[in-house]
Formats: structure tokens, C-alpha cells, sequence
DNA sequence: ATTTTTTTTAAACACTGTTCAATTACATTT
DNA sequence: AAATGTAATTGAACAGTGTTTAAAAAAAAT
């Protein structure tokens, strides 16, 4: 009676080759420019058999953007093997940016996009219980900063959110390509050239 | 022989007339979800008559993009009769945030939402001096900073970039809503409470 | 009044996301 | 092995998109 199973794996292998197409394609070409019909072309399928799989487009976007999360956090966890809380706020900014800049696509999808937020902070997905914990890491690590003299007088948790509205606003300048017409001639290293700026301001935060 | 002259202004008021129509429509609905036949149903045309007024779409939207930046360099007037520059570069962030906040869907056409920009970074330096001049005025105030003791060893180039993202960033974030699902109690003030914070930051920069 | 130029339109083209009745493939039961 | 039931797959269709174009209408110049 391993029939069911049987099928249930398939059905999951298929969802699966869906679910790659897709990020193929839209890191190729962009998300709004990839068509259902450009999925089911690659994977060799009728376009309306994705239907079968999933309810509509979104619904791909919604599962590649899950294991967005998953891969930003998986790369936060070397974290814990610095010690000193500034430089592992760097690094956190760092690991921060590179993701950004190596899954602009994605990043997008987590951070920039229009989406339904009421609906996510009402429900219980996972993805942003896991982005809540990055956000308390990142508090939790400035708070340590302060416990040795960096940042004093600040409020910790506004000073999180400024820290991230930094970091955030520079990869999304570069990805909605908001610096091409103000600073053409160092596109490629601008942000990080801003990002070592930034290390250098936060150097100066010791009392 | 006034024809003519006649014949381009009432050119021009079809032209406003498409303008205000693609605005409303844009800030209702979002660039990619209005169509050129929503806008044509708005005025009364067919959607073929918009094409005798507007390349294509994109520069429907490169019209609106430069009005937005006339509206906010307009704010930034004040800032030359301020002589302290570390109090001018301050202001100026007030200004960039309060615009951002009173003018959400504006801002949101200007700096976030996904647009076609290749056309817009292949143009002269002409079009694009409002957005290209604000950017300067910043540059030219933080290098007034630097004349007088702040911000010393900075690339005053990476650095302009960093202060435009971390407001970018701050108020990109709130816009999009980013931050209800991680700073819930705080939600009506967190930007404010942010730029203050980095006020502070930016004060400990003087050798 | 006739010609020329400009403005406007409807239709068409090649796309898009999505739905659905019909077909095919396959597992289960008789 | 044949019949039945179910799940997967398809291609056509629907309503929409941006854009082009030939023709018509309107206006201006002759």
C-alpha cells in the first residue's frame, strides 16, 4: 500500500522542479518579467499545470521567499563565534549586505516588495518569527556593544533600527537602482565602500 | 499667425490632463498595476491617443518621477540660509524624512517602487539635475562638515551615499512595513526616534 | 474649395495570469 | 483481464496587458 507515498514523493519532486524553474527565472530575468508559461516551458509542462501544484504565481514567490529566510539566518550563525560585540555587529552587517547583494532577488522579495503584512504579522509563519529573532540578535548584540562603552545615551532599540534602516537602505538603493544616475562611475563598490564608512563612524561611538 | 502657439498650449493641457490622470492612477494602484487603458478611460481618450503625448509608458512615469524631485528640492530651499553645516546636514535630513512620511505614495514612485530606470540613467545630465543637484547639495554640505573638523579620513563621496541610505532606508522601511512585525509599541515614532539617534551619531563625529 | 497637416480612433498583434472542460494515465476493484 | 474511479495533464478560452498601425476625422493652410 506504498502507492500513496509513491505519488506523494512525485508530486513533491515535480513541486520541487517548479520551485527551481521559477528562481531560475527570476533571478535570470526578474519576477514580474517571468510569465507562467516561461515555468512551464522549462519544465517541460502545459501552463496549466502548475495550477495543480500551486494556487497562483504568488504562491511560488511565497514559498522561494520562506527559504530566504532560512538562508539569511544559516548565515548569521557564525556569529556566535565572535566574542567581541563590535566586531560581530560588522560582520553582522557585512553577512547582512553580501546576502543582499548576491540574492538581490530574493532580498527584494523579503525587505522591498509590496506585501500583504497584515496578513503575515496575523498569521503564524515561521519566516518572520524568524526575521523577529534576527532583529532581537542584532539588539541583543548592541547591547552588549553598549555594556562596553560603545553608544552611550543611546535608546538600544531605536539605535537597531537606525543600524538596520542603514544597512537596508543601501542595498536598496543599489537594487531599485536608485544610484546609477548620481554615482555612475562607482557602481560596483559603492555600497561597499558605504558600508566601510559606516564601520568607521561606528568605530567613533566609544566613549 | 498665433496658431500655432495656440495648437502647443492645448497640447500641453492634454498633456497635464494625462499627467494628473497617470498620477492619480499610480498612487491608487501602484506603476505596474495601472494600465495605459485605465489612464485613457480616465480622460476620455483612447489609448492610442496617449502615444501621440508619451513615447510609452516609462516616460509617463519619468514625467512624474521629475515632479516629485522639483516638490522636494523645493523644500530644500530653506536649508541655504542655514551657515552651520553640521546643523544644515541635519535639517536636511528632517526635510528628506518629512517629505518621505507626508508624501508616502510619492515617495514610494521616487526612491522604492520598481521602475524601469535604464532610460532613465542613459539620459543627459540636463533631465536629471534635480535629482543629480539635491545629491550634490548633500555632497557640498557634509564636505562644509568635513572643512570644519567633522567627519575626518571619510570618502565624502561613499559617505553622502551612506547618510541618503540610512534615511532612505528608515523611511523606506516604514513605508513598506517592515517594521510592525518588529517594533509594534513603538510604530508612530520609531523613525523620528531613529533620525534622532542618528543626530547623536553623527554629533561624535568632530575630531 | 482644395490640399496638407495634425489629432484621434478602432482594430490588431503578441503577450500576460488564470480557469476549465475534456482527455489521458494510472491505481483499485470487480 | 476488464471495468471503474481518481488524479494528473492538457489545450483552448477569457479577460486583461503594452504597443503599433492604417484609416478616419478634424483643423489649418493654401
Amino acid at each position: 500500500m506504498g502507492v500513496a507515498e509513491r505519488k506523494e514523493r512525485e508530486k513533491e519532486v515535480l513541486r520541487e522542479q517548479i520551485l527551481t524553474a521559477a528562481k531560475t527565472l527570476f533571478l535570470e530575468k526578474g519576477v514580474e518579467k517571468t510569465s507562467i508559461r516561461n515555468i512551464a516551458d522549462l519544465i517541460e509542462y502545459s501552463p496549466g499545470s502548475i495550477y495543480h501544484y500551486f494556487k497562483d504565481k504568488n504562491e511560488i514567490f511565497h514559498a522561494l521567499h520562506q527559504g530566504g529566510f532560512q538562508q539569511l539566518m544559516s548565515r548569521m550563525e557564525v556569529l556566535v563565534t565572535i566574542p567581541n560585540p563590535m566586531a560581530r555587529l560588522k560582520a553582522m552587517g557585512s553577512i547582512y549586505v553580501d546576502f543582499a547583494l548576491e540574492n538581490p532577488d530574493m532580498y527584494d522579495l523579503m525587505f522591498i516588495k509590496e506585501a500583504p503584512m497584515e496578513h503575515v504579522s496575523n498569521s503564524n509563519d515561521e519566516q518572520w518569527k524568524e526575521g523577529f529573532g534576527t532583529f532581537n540578535f542584532l539588539r541583543a548584540t548592541i547591547k552588549e556593544c553598549a555594556q562596553v562603552g560603545y553608544f552611550q545615551g543611546h535608546d538600544e532599540e531605536a539605535l537597531s533600527f537606525l543600524v538596520w534602516s542603514t544597512v537596508h537602505g543601501m542595498v536598496s538603493l543599489q537594487i531599485r537602482r536608485r544610484c546609477e544616475v548620481v554615482l555612475a562611475q562607482r557602481q560596483g563598490t559603492i555600497v561597499k565602500d558605504g558600508l566601510n564608512e559606516f564601520f568607521s563612524i561606528l568605530d567613533r561611538q566609544s566613549s
